[in-house]
DNA sequence: ATGACTCATACAATGAGA
């Protein structure tokens, strides 16, 4: 089972790049980050059309995630728990039902610039929340993984220049001990655990040509509960498709499962 | 470097992204 993460930067930019990469990579479950679509502006039709079920959480202009896949799901749920006031569509679960069942978390983590201040305040608290949701999970002891634009840089491997990230909210150290904190409750990076060393990034800014100079930085990623972590078998990021027509600035990155 | 580039909203200029 293929089960991959896309930060589209847009559905409606993104129409002719999403359809092209699924054709060819063939995943079975990709949950996409940065919609910026709500749900009834969804083109899901395109998507049905492709073979995929299409479980939307949108909102107007910014953020909103989904998931597509080509097996059923269930017991779909909208919106990281923690607080009522939130509005901001970054999160969403669904059981993918295949002959072993996987509970997929997509999230879109917030971005948190300008650090110190309030967008800051807010990463820290929702990376909270998430280590409660996530401890909620693990106790149920069953295969999960959490799929997403986590806005978090882990280490200085993971970025071309480290230097120039020393005071944003993707590499600050609390934000990494945040990270750190929802890795250490028992979860797997899973592509480091298939690929070591520095010069793997998801994502290259527009501006700069920060592609062209392969100055990226790594921070989709997909996170493995025990169980799930079990059936690993592969693990990689799709960076050919940033060179294509009209790229998204992030990049697909999947894991494979054992059926 | 309050930069650059892209997207959405709205239809000009601004906020947000990372």
């Amino acid at each position: 089972m293929l089960i991959a993460t896309f930060n589209i930067n847009g559905i409606k930019a993104r129409i002719d790049a999403l359809p092209r990469w699924l054709t060819t990579a063939k995943p079975d479950v990709v949950c996409l980050q940065e919609i910026k679509s709500v749900d009834a502006s969804f083109p899901r039709e395109m998507f049905e059309d492709m073979g995929y079920r299409v479980e939307t959480h949108g909102q107007k202009g910014f953020n909103g995630v989904a998931i597509l896949s080509r097996l059923p799901l269930e017991d779909v749920t909208r919106g990281l728990p923690g607080d009522e006031t939130d509005e901001q569509s970054r999160w969403i679960e669904a059981t993918v039902m295949a002959p072993r069942p996987v509970r997929v978390c997509g999230l879109y983590l917030p971005n948190g610039n300008p650090a110190p201040g309030p967008k800051y305040d807010y990463k820290l608290a929702w990376m909270a929340r998430m280590e409660t949701r996530l401890r909620a999970l693990l106790a149920l002891e069953e295969p999960f993984l959490c799929a997403g634009d986590y806005n978090v840089i882990p280490q200085a491997q993971d970025a071309a220049k480290p230097e120039a990230w020393e005071t944003d909210a993707l590499y600050l150290p609390q934000t990494r001990q945040a990270y750190r904190r929802i890795l250490n409750l028992g979860l797997l990076d899973a592509f480091r655990a298939r690929v070591q060393g520095p010069g793997h990034y998801s994502f290259w800014d527009y501006q700069a040509n920060a592609w062209e100079r392969n100055n990226g930085i790594r921070i989709d990623h997909l996170l493995l509960s025990p169980q799930a972590a079990d059936r690993l078998t592969g693990a990689g990021i799709d960076r050919e498709v940033r060179a294509g027509d009209k790229p998204s600035d992030h990049v697909p990155v999947w894991v494979t499962l054992e059926d």
